[in-house]
DNA sequence: CGACAACGGTTCATATCTGAACTAATGCTC
DNA sequence: GAGCATTAGTTCAGATATGAACCGTTGTCG
């Protein structure tokens, strides 16, 4: 269920930082960022696994229970930002879990519609507790202004 | 070659920012995080891709132009905190594309060694500067205050 | 020394993901 | 309205990951 192995080359290849904290280099800032991000993930997949659920199930009944009707699988891709066949397979996946349901569109004869059903809105809200407690969990590492500056510096690498 | 779709819920759901920010709630914050790390990511892989390397088959090339010798495959694995049946099918591409060579330790019949070909220790050199290049891009984003406080959210967030 | 645990690698099943076909249905345009 | 591009979904191949099961090999210990 995990991810990404530690990318992080430079091991205690750590060149000594000798005192009075300096700019990090590029590459050691740009991997320790990946590396926290797995490490984060990981956490939330962690939290997760216990309801049998990854973040990818996850997202695809939070995004069914948002919407509060059926969705058309490119509907279910476009939000996930990702390639219609993956939307397939994980629908495979959750109808096998029983819970999502595949249903056709009466209007338009080429879409198929997900929608959850009751054990998959059951799934979905013990989830999104697990989810929040995990993301508190996480963000209370920081400090209050510490919150701030990440989410800025956030801003500024995807802008 | 990519990864993990946007995982970002509340996509345009944001709770109306009112004036002077305040601390990001505990779930955008996690997955801002999150999903900068895959844009972050992908532009490494799009960096590397005119190589034909990946972040993965380059993280192997790197121990083994690092370590200048020929390495066991368990040790890859240990660098790369994965678990070995990952190595052994990296191994099995990277053989394919003719970038290292298995052979047979003569020390200890269960082992088996990863050496760089020397295409291999090209194809190393290249991914190396086009990664060097994409990461300083990326961290150029950054004002010199910025990078040092994500430097140390992420030691708080991983701590 | 002989049993047996531990180690190293591979294999297999499975989960995510991508991107390139392919098929059926729809919509547009002359 | 016939022809054709577009759209929706699936299928397939392949990359990257995990974890369990398996098999030699090695090393240890009574």
């Amino acid at each position: 269920m995990a991810h990404r192995p530690g990318v992080s080359h430079n091991e205690g290849v750590r060149k000594r930082p000798r005192k009075g904290a300096r700019r990090p280099t590029a590459d050691s800032l740009v991997f320790s960022f990946l590396s926290a991000a797995d490490v984060v993930e990981a956490r939330l997949e962690a939290a997760l696994s216990p309801t049998g659920l990854s973040l990818a199930k996850l997202a695809v009944l939070h995004f069914l229970a948002d919407a509060k009707e059926a969705l058309p699988l490119s509907d279910l891709a476009a939000r996930q930002h990702c390639v219609r066949s993956n939307i397939t397979q994980l629908m495979d996946r959750l109808e096998k879990d029983g819970l999502v349901r595949r249903r056709a569109d009466p209007d338009d004869r080429r879409s198929v519609l997900a929608e959850l059903t009751p054990a998959g809105e059951q799934a979905h809200a013990k989830g999104v507790r697990a989810l929040a407690d995990a993301q508190r969990a996480i963000v209370k590492a920081l400090k209050a202004g510490e919150a701030t500056s990440l989410q800025n510096a956030l801003t500024a690498l995807t802008s």
